[in-house]
DNA sequence: AAATCACATATCCTATAGGATATAGGATTC
DNA sequence: GAATCCTATATCCTATAGGATATGTGATTT
């Protein structure tokens, strides 16, 4: 019985709809602010309308994408300034907290092999060729750590709120400096290594420490892309 | 701002839909493990599957109900002793900040009107001659009081954030003792005049209280339902 | 020339029907 | 007597069609 099956029940339709326009948004296939017929897409996919429609009620919830009664979905848009603090503030709050209460039960189960899948988490995948495909799976990498503390944390709501403040962080992943990857994987070292070595306080700091970093980072790429983006109103969607 | 048009956009079957669930899922017409059969509500609201299917892919994006995939959804149990302990941590975390944010900004913008709104959302309503009328309006004032704080801390993340963790809380509200109303309601005023006289540390404090004691009321209430479900698992039927 | 109004189109919203699957009950076998 | 297999039913999942609404274009008026 060693083997809990993660995926007993089948995919239906339209949870790989789901997954599928979840994957399209965060690699910007589908931009901030793009208009999602509800047709469109049904035709574009070749699948009905009904599980679209369950996929984006679902994304919707999640805060992904929006919705004006009689008009459309449109992807969600960037997160403004004030919004990025305030992420970044409730990050602050809740996983440093999850990082303390990972290493407080790292005692328990058998950390051993749990430990080891923590620090391949924290390694950052190897540069590529391909500079679009290498900042994509930094991204992955990135949420996929973060996730792994939160889950290891063995609280449920804990885990399940700071994945989705994540989901929202990830657009602004794709502006970070490739420079600063380095950086990254250090201070999620360093996180890993206190939650193995089962030093709660240790955890905590660490993962403040990386957040109060990571916002640095962010920000500043942040301010640059967003002053880009105002002059330049090309996509001139009246969204509104 | 003081005339937010709440409700601008028309409100589609889904949404009335959402809502009516929502709803009966409060005030536990549909209890927590009740089977939601699709076929079943559709007949039974006299609506189509469609925008039936719309709402439940949103409450199960919010937690309130489950799904399994070729199976049917469910009403969402109950919280484990563990996850109760969990939620209040968070709550711990978030609520005492969105107090001294709103306290913060109570500066700002006409606060005269909102914080007499404030004062209006932390009273409760009265007892009714109705006991389990008179839960069901106490249990919503309840809500509705620490979302208006959090609507006041400024922050749309943490708004939703807690908005979220409330709304697992609700099914344990119904739990609690009617001799607790009062003093709920001093607490909920405690915190409302602390905001208001732009005392952020205060309000935290105040917040703060209120949470801990608000924690061992349900805890207590909590372990007895528990108790009383244990042995017996009885099946809740929904529509037929 | 700017604003307003009317109309046509594309899109969304809702309803219904058919195919596929899980669950429950009964008969059979060891 | 207990477990297994099989069959029937209810339910879910997907697809398609029709009615209702918002948006954009063009002509008209001031």
């Amino acid at each position: 019985m060693g083997e809990v099956q993660v995926r007993p029940q089948r995919q239906t339709l339209a949870d790989k709809t789901y997954d599928e326009l979840n994957s399209r948004i965060m690699q910007s296939v589908l931009p901030p602010g793009a208009k999602l017929s509800i047709d469109g897409l049904a035709r574009q996919m070749a699948i009905s309308q009904t599980p679209l429609r369950e996929a984006l009620a679902r994304l919707e919830a999640e805060g992904l994408v929006e919705r004006r009664p009689l008009s459309g979905y449109t992807v969600t848009p960037l997160l403004t300034t004030e919004e990025f603090n305030d992420l970044f503030d409730l990050r602050l709050l809740m996983e440093p907290l999850a990082a303390s209460r990972a290493a407080g039960r790292a005692g328990k189960f058998h950390m051993t092999g749990s430990g080891e899948e923590l620090r391949v988490r924290a390694r950052t995948p190897e540069y590529n060729a391909d500079a679009k495909l290498s900042q994509l799976a930094f991204t992955q990498a990135d949420a996929k750590f973060h996730a792994s503390v939160a889950e290891y944390s063995g609280s449920g709501v804990l885990s399940k709120a700071i994945r989705r403040l994540d989901a929202h962080l990830h657009l602004h992943r794709a502006y970070i400096a490739p420079e600063s990857i380095g950086e990254t994987e250090a201070e999620h070292l360093a996180v890993a290594e206190a939650i193995i070595a089962q030093q709660p306080l240790a955890a905590e700091a660490a993962m403040r420490r990386h957040l109060e970093l990571s916002r640095v980072r962010h920000a500043a790429a942040f301010t640059a892309a967003e002053a880009a983006a105002a002059p330049k109103p090309k996509r001139a969607r009246a969204s509104r």
